[in-house]
DNA sequence: ATGCAGGTTCGCG
DNA sequence: CGCGAACCTGCA
């Protein structure tokens, strides 16, 4: 067990932001979270956090999985005014961006199209549980459980199409099956891509079969850390719509715009959906 | 039962 | 180019 303080954190923020589809509430506050070859659990009081690893695990894995290096609160003071986004800030500004694998972020983000964050979910653990590796993890109570890695690039390339779509992926599996093959060959290609500016590797990506912009701007801010990619779907197109009248905000084409989309984003679902806008 | 969902592609004007 | 329709599937 490691406890660790942190600001601008909320874990139910995030594990409900949409932009992770593994991280699941498991009951008596404690998240679970399967990536990068681990299984944690975690769990927060007010400004600390507890994870259910190791030090040496939180400072090579968790730390930048959690984004703990930056400054959120700096990223915050520096909005320009703006009364829709400030509000928004007040109710979601515990999430951050989480630092993701290129490769699972890819392949689930091509999926979500069409699709809500429970069916995503469940197509993407039908995926893990099918193709992808065991591995042992360890729960608070030190109780030994295993579960199921997503999918190498290697394993998912194993896979027909058919295969695909018995998953539930629908239309998407010729998506994932095109997509699979690109990364097996761009594999080392893919490796400096953190090293492209936003443009150029958003670019790239959308030559992809299956990633619009929208994905594409998704990968690049969840797995690529670009935070001023800010991807728009149909809530952000209804914000501009019917919040500002159908002019895209300042705020949206920021440099920290990707940040921002993620506490409006979060709000809109939160609030304003539930009292009809 | 018909319609639609956190998107992309294709084909049309 | 800008627009609408179609695309699988599951769930209201």
């Amino acid at each position: 067990m490691y406890s660790v303080k942190v600001t601008n954190m909320d874990l139910k923020q995030i594990a409900e932001s949409g932009q992770c589809f593994r991280m699941n509430y498991i009951g008596k506050g404690i998240y679970s979270i399967i990536a990068f070859g681990k299984y944690l659990e975690v769990s927060q009081y007010q400004d600390t956090l507890l994870l259910s690893c190791d030090k040496h695990e939180f400072e090579i894995i968790w730390k930048q999985y959690f984004d703990l290096d930056t400054d959120y609160t700096a990223i915050i003071k520096s909005i320009k005014a703006d009364d829709y986004l400030n509000q928004a800030i007040q109710y979601s500004s515990g999430i951050r961006i989480l630092k993701q694998d290129l490769w699972e972020i890819l392949i689930t983000f091509i999926i979500s199209q069409r699709k809500s964050i429970p069916s995503i979910k469940k197509c993407v653990e039908t995926l893990c549980s099918r193709y992808g590796d065991i591995i042992q993890g360890y729960t608070f109570d030190g109780a030994m459980i295993q579960t199921h890695l997503f999918p190498t690039p290697e394993q998912l390339s194993k896979v027909t199409i058919n295969e695909l779509r018995e998953c539930g992926l629908g239309y998407r599996d010729v998506y994932i099956y095109e997509a699979t093959k690109w990364f097996c060959k761009n594999k080392e290609r893919c490796k400096y891509f953190n090293k492209l500016n936003y443009n150029h590797v958003k670019s790239i990506l959308m030559g992809i079969n299956g990633v619009g912009i929208k994905v594409a701007n998704c990968i690049c801010l969840f797995a690529l850390h670009h935070l001023e990619a800010c991807p728009i779907d149909t809530h952000m197109q209804q914000i501009i719509d019917k919040i500002y009248k159908g002019v895209m905000p300042e705020w949206m084409v920021d440099n920290n715009a990707g940040v921002y989309q993620q506490y409006v984003f979060y709000y809109k679902r939160n609030i304003i959906e539930k009292k009809g806008l």
